[in-house]
RNA sequence: GCGCCUGUAGCUCAGGGGAUAGAGCAGCGGACUUCUAAUCCGUUAGUCGGGGGUUCAAAUCCUCCCAGGCGCACCA
């Protein structure tokens, strides 16, 4: 907690004739408890005193013998450190009582002081059905959404949605020749889907097809009735099938710019490359050649005259900042973008936009089956609703085992089902790529969302039975923890602030959803040791309070991942 | 061919300069008349892909090699 770090920091600081946020940087959280609680390494110190690390920390020691602070009460030399131990009473005070007072903004901070961050996210290509793999961008930059509004940032999520390029003269080509309007009345998303995995197939024995699938994206970009009309159709009808599953899953965007939303400013990009002579013509193309920075040059308009992804995402970059002068701009777009998101990062330079630095590329690796990739074209793919639905379904048939009596079953097993789909995307790094396994996804023991859940359910269980009398604050209650799983309990709480804020930093969800489940994993240590309601009533308030603040930590850790608590499951 | 990412226990993964490398799953053995056993406790398991280097200190940084993934002008 940072009050203890800055005590300490200050006590030390005159001490080792260094500047306090010196110190505070060096301080460090040791890697066993009977260590102590925050230790100051002395390797630094060593070459300046010219004494040997250990010798240092002994001194040290020695001059703050019988020395203590609000927060701690003890140090001790052990080796080249000089580890300080939490005073256990008035840190859990400290603790317990923040959590208390803050309740559900407990680890939320104005840091951000009200800046925009943009945040691009989920962005699925229309007329593509949304498979397992568009759940991680929608899922992670869902959650850094929620992470930066924590901290006091504006967030404004946007959804890039894929709803202009080739792909739609692809649609039009095969829906002319094959489609049947009463079929794509029927379940358009997935007729649209089929259409676009048989122009693929057929491309094979036909490449004629693509030529004409590049001309009807030309009528279209040129504005040609018929070819606008298709667009406007099948956009429609994907729209309407995407927002029932962002409603399912709680997500929101504060606009649904599109790259059709940047059609009439491409000129402008065109025009301001041109004035900055940072373009040129080859072999009809319009160009930026990137070799001087080691990236391959960057296309911004075909020969044919239509323009490129990049293209528009110039422009929505520019649009973005000049609509919303972002603090921070991110993409969350998969890993294998990289190379795109460094051209489009350069050329913002190059057009002498400082804010270039601000833009941020968060990749993520692929969801991919044992045998290989995910393939939307050649129609390997696994919808996202099926997942969602057995997901749900296997949380509804363990709920049915465990807890029959349970009188809200359906929506303790909609938020268990959904919660494990999230966090099986949240838990693990980003960049890494994952395995699709059902067996993984549907089980929910272990480091799971569940097991999380499940913690907060017992505490829930327990306020619930508890007398209403001990749920009062009381300074002397959470004065009075001593026993070791609760002290470890009130530190593992104590984080939840720094963790926010280093997932926030790195980009990285799973930070905070690890610790989501170190903090569950102490508070069943905690369970398994110490009993609440059969205690002296002195104890049993105090560890109200702790399991109150428990509660408070794990739902509001998860509400940041997007996963609901549950009171019982 | 060039570039980016990844390689840690049987499997899935944490740790990303510091004190004895940690979890989960699987295996084995225990704990429910007691606050929900979706839990807990114990136990087995590792030349941190390999070589070299920087450092008082390397799984962590640099370099080379190996393996896998992903990219590299008319897709997004």
């Amino acid at each position: 907690m940072q009050k203890l770090r800055e005590e300490i920091g200050e006590v030390l600081a005159p001490l080792v004739e260094m500047e306090t946020d010196q110190v505070l940087g060096l301080l460090e959280i040791p890697p066993e408890p009977e260590f102590g609680d925050l230790a100051f390494p002395c390797f630094t110190l060593a070459k300046t005193l010219k004494k040997p690390p250990p010798v240092i920390a002994k001194e040290l020691s020695e001059k703050l013998s019988g020395q203590t602070g609000r927060l701690w009460d003890k140090t001790e030399p052990r080796g080249p450190y000089l580890n300080f131990y939490i005073a256990p009473k008035a840190y859990s005070h400290e603790v317990l009582k923040k959590a208390w007072e803050e309740q559900d903004q407990y680890g939320h901070s104005d840091q951000g002081n009200g800046q925009n961050v943009t945040i691009d996210y989920s962005s699925p290509n229309i007329a593509k059905p949304f498979g397992v793999g568009h759940i991680r961008s929608t899922v992670i930059g869902h959650s850094l959404y929620l992470i930066y509004r924590a901290l006091g940032y504006n967030s404004i999520g946007i959804n890039h949605l894929g709803d202009w390029g080739t792909q739609f003269g692809k649609l039009i080509v095969a829906f002319n020749r094959w489609g049947e309007e009463d079929k794509l009345k029927d379940d358009p998303v997935e007729y649209l889907y089929r259409l676009y995995v048989q122009f693929h197939q057929e491309v094979e024995a036909d490449p004629a097809l693509d030529d004409e699938a590049r001309s009807w994206f030309k009528k279209l970009e040129s504005g040609e009735k018929e070819a606008v009309s298709y667009w406007e159709h099948f956009r429609q009808l994907s729209l309407d099938a995407y927002a029932s599953i962002y409603s399912r899953l709680g997500i929101e965007f504060e606009y649904y710019h599109g790259e059709s939303h940047y059609n009439q400013m491409l000129e402008r990009v065109i025009n301001m490359v041109q004035e900055q002579q940072i373009a040129r013509e080859s072999e009809g193309a319009l160009i930026i050649d990137l070799e001087p920075y080691n990236l391959p040059p960057v296309m911004l308009r075909k020969k044919d005259g239509a323009t490129l992804y990049i293209t528009r995402d110039l422009a929505a970059a520019i649009y973005r900042k000049e609509t919303f002068d972002f603090a921070r701009s991110l993409y969350v777009v998969g890993a294998e973008q990289t190379l795109h998101f460094q051209q489009l990062f350069k050329v913002l330079e190059l057009l002498g936009f400082n804010w270039a630095s601000q833009c941020v590329h968060v990749p993520f690796g692929m969801i991919r089956f044992k045998e290989g990739r995910m393939s939307t074209r050649a129609g390997k793919i696994i919808l996202l609703e099926e997942v969602l639905d057995r997901a749900v379904a296997m949380a509804r048939d363990i709920i049915e085992e465990k807890n029959p009596d349970l009188a809200d079953k359906e929506s303790a097993a909609e938020a268990v089902g959904l919660g494990a789909v999230r966090f099986g995307d949240l838990s693990n790094d980003r960049v890494k790529n994952i395995e699709f396994d059902w067996e993984k996804v549907l089980d929910f023991s272990g480091e799971t969302a569940a097991y999380i859940q499940y913690a907060h359910a017992r505490i829930c269980s327990i306020i619930r039975k508890a007398e209403p009398g001990l749920m009062d604050w009381n300074d002397e209650a959470a004065g009075c923890l001593q026993k070791e799983e609760e002290i470890t309990l009130v530190k593992t709480l104590a984080r939840l602030p720094d963790k926010v804020i280093d997932s926030a930093e790195s980009f990285k969800p799973s930070i905070l959803a690890r610790y989501l489940i170190d903090v569950a994993r102490e508070f069943n240590r905690f369970y398994h040791n110490c009993p609440v309601l059969s205690s002296e009533p002195e104890i049993q308030q105090a560890r109200l309070l702790l399991i109150n603040a428990t509660r408070q930590v794990l739902a509001n850790g998860l509400a940041l991942l997007g996963i609901t608590a549950p009171e019982e499951m």
